[in-house]
DNA sequence: TCCACTATTTATCAATTGAAAAATAAGCTG
DNA sequence: CAGCTTATTTTTCAATTGATAAATAGTGGA
């Protein structure tokens, strides 16, 4: 009973995707620093038939930095953050709920924080977006349901959305890299985030209208 | 004129100190997958010569995690974190101004960073030693300061905690992993951080009292 | 059924890696 | 100055790495 070479054929399109995909969930636990080889065995193929469709292992890592940043941001949220029929305060929480949920995961997180120790452009970019489409937008936002909009926003203001913007992510950087036991329930989290931050962005405001 | 070999001989000691001392800097600017020869190359002796101190390059990484967790903390952060003589918040602001100049410093963070997604027991460890040493002493405190410590912690105070914790270390990644624009005045973030820490603590507590 | 195309594997290379063994030289002690 | 100790360098190795070239085998079309 001869042990047949089971070669899988596949479409090149999808083997393509299917080598991006993996590749983001092998990279996320192995660092970027792990070799083709092992990438190509958790893949169930050889190492040289990566670079059929990828010229080198860094454009391969490319791929993967898109693959994880660019594709999971929905633009509905872009939406939701301004639509004032809810409150500010339902809206932020609807809003990290569902981000959380898609970057509370082991593979974002982990990419996320390699690439950041590697230098890679693409997290800087990432972080303007971030600044840009959630930051200011949230902080516009708080400012005017409480009738202090009139003048535009101020560093401290925006920085101060950063400091609560990434309380939130510690809580997923203590979950998912540092496995530690963090508080079971989420929201919690995202609902003292949210009134600290109402809270404390109109007390900054108003302290610097003086 | 012959190029002499100037053969830089050391105590053994003496030498090993400045090994892991420049291998923390090392390690932190290139990561920890860097070669053990840029490693000597950039200490300005051979490579061998490193594994007459260190049996293996994981030892001396081991030892490079050390020299930056362990040997960083002041004990007399622990005293005046309960020296009820000041005020809650002016104990904070000196402590996280001081805490924050060890901790933000590029060697400090990117091997925080780099040892977190290797999975290093060191740095559960230090994040324990934090939660009891910071976060449960703050609360305690700042509870305390408020009169209404009359019940032990709960979960969600210390949750809380390390989320306003979380805020202020965001910054220092801000800052030194993605060296991003961050707020210029560093006290302007822990002061603020401060300033809801204490307000939604206790509202947090007050509302748990029902 | 045969052929052409190409997805996949096998074989291989040069460079880099952590590590060990052997050779050398600095510096102390007498 | 002789001689011993040991810090340091030179030489070398086997394993692993990213990458290429050649060989092989699925698959669809004529």
């Amino acid at each position: 009973m001869p042990h047949k070479s089971v070669r899988q054929r596949l479409p090149y399109d999808e083997r393509r995707e299917q080598f991006v995909e993996k590749a983001v969930q092998f990279f996320a636990r192995e660092g970027f620093e792990s070799s083709t080889r092992d990438l190509a065995r958790s893949l169930g193929v050889t190492q040289p038939l990566l670079y059929r469709y990828f010229p080198s292992k860094e454009d391969l890592i490319r791929e993967v930095y898109e693959a994880v940043y660019l594709q999971r941001w929905r633009d509905e949220w872009n939406d939701l953050l301004i639509d004032r029929s809810k409150s500010v305060t339902d809206r932020l929480n609807l809003f990290y709920t569902q981000y959380t949920d898609v970057i509370f995961r082991d593979d974002w997180m982990r990419i996320f924080l390699f690439s950041g120790l590697k230098g890679i452009g693409l997290n800087r970019e990432y972080l303007l977006f971030i600044r840009q489409n959630l930051i200011e937008v949230i902080t516009r936002e708080i400012l005017a349901e409480h009738h202090v909009d009139q003048m535009p926003l101020s560093d401290d203001e925006i920085e101060f959305g950063w400091t609560i913007h990434g309380g939130i992510f510690y809580y997923g950087v203590r979950l998912l890299i540092y496995n530690m036991a963090v508080h079971p329930d989420k929201s919690f989290v995202i609902e003292n985030s949210i009134q600290a931050w109402t809270h404390q962005l109109v007390a900054i405001r108003k302290h610097n209208l003086n």
